[in-house]
DNA sequence: CTAGTTTATTTGAAGCGGCAACTACTTCCG
DNA sequence: CGGAAGTAGTTGCCGCTTCAAATAAACTAG
């Protein structure tokens, strides 16, 4: 199974790692917001976005980028948050094929109630298993594979 | 938002980023599968473990366990993959509730096939963006993640 | 040996996300 | 102006995952 290209020993250990990570942690982070809040990582996110503006209010396509997600996807959670209370939709002035979505009074409050639970859940999954020193190198790796720095080239390309 | 522990600047930092990778990289490296090879990277990493067994054979609690899923969702996996000619199911002659499952040659042909794609990908999305020492850091930072070391605290616990 | 408990796996129902098709608006340009 | 092309967002269909309940076999204790 060593094709044209391989990995390396060392990559492949950490690609196996990689991967529990990335199959077990948003895995156990949904659970418990599930469990507690009754939301999704993803509508978590979506309100999160919308709370850290002053209006609360964010176009649909800015908001499915800041919260990484495909605006189909985007669409459906903003649409059950809607259906919750949580968030309301409307056309905007100018361009009329837009639509802002905008966090309600109710989808603040649900914020705040859900936060402690999921930080303390973000806190015991991994910032305290790890050394300052390591997420220092957490971040820096991430960043490296989001891109973050290089704006043309996300993995969304292929 | 400061509830009684948020997270430090740092962290928030290495959050968001790690949050991107979360959400972006499965679904670029299952799109990845999909496309050409009609596989779901849960799908792909069953076919892998199978076939790291000489007799390409195993439980499947134990096979659950090592491709980090649910039991359910590995009896749906390997349901498909049998369905798909890549795998068979059969009782174990030792515990009757147990259940084999072995990788057929169909099996191994179409993992040999989808290989070289995966692992490019895999290349591209992630050990081409990071240097040496930062593989190593990723290793020693998703090892921590996911416990690996110590045996009775992973993260599927709450 | 038998009732009760634990372990192994499957399955029905329901929810979520992807792809592609579709509507609707805007912009470009002759 | 008027049509082609591009952009914003939604939705139908389908497949995948989860949760909880069901089935079945294997221990365990009396």
């Amino acid at each position: 199974m060593d094709e044209p290209e391989w990995l390396s020993a060392d990559e492949l250990a950490a690609w196996k790692a990689l991967a529990g990570v990335l199959f077990l942690l948003p895995a156990a982070l949904d659970s418990q917001l599930q469990r507690d809040s009754d939301l999704t990582m993803a509508g978590y996110m979506v309100l999160v976005m919308l709370s850290e503006r002053e209006d609360h209010c964010m176009r649909m396509t800015e908001l499915a980028a800041s919260s990484n997600t495909s605006q189909s996807r985007l669409s459906r959670i903003v649409a059950r948050l809607e259906a919750a209370g949580y968030a309301t939709r409307r056309m905007a002035p100018d361009d009329r094929r837009a639509v802002l979505a905008t966090l309600t009074d109710a989808g603040m409050a649900k914020l705040v109630a859900a936060a402690p639970g999921h930080v303390a859940q973000v806190r015991r999954l991994v910032f305290d298993r790890l050394t300052p020193a390591q997420v220092e190198s957490l971040n820096e790796v991430a960043r490296a594979l989001t891109h973050a720095d290089d704006p043309a080239n996300c993995e969304l390309s292929t």
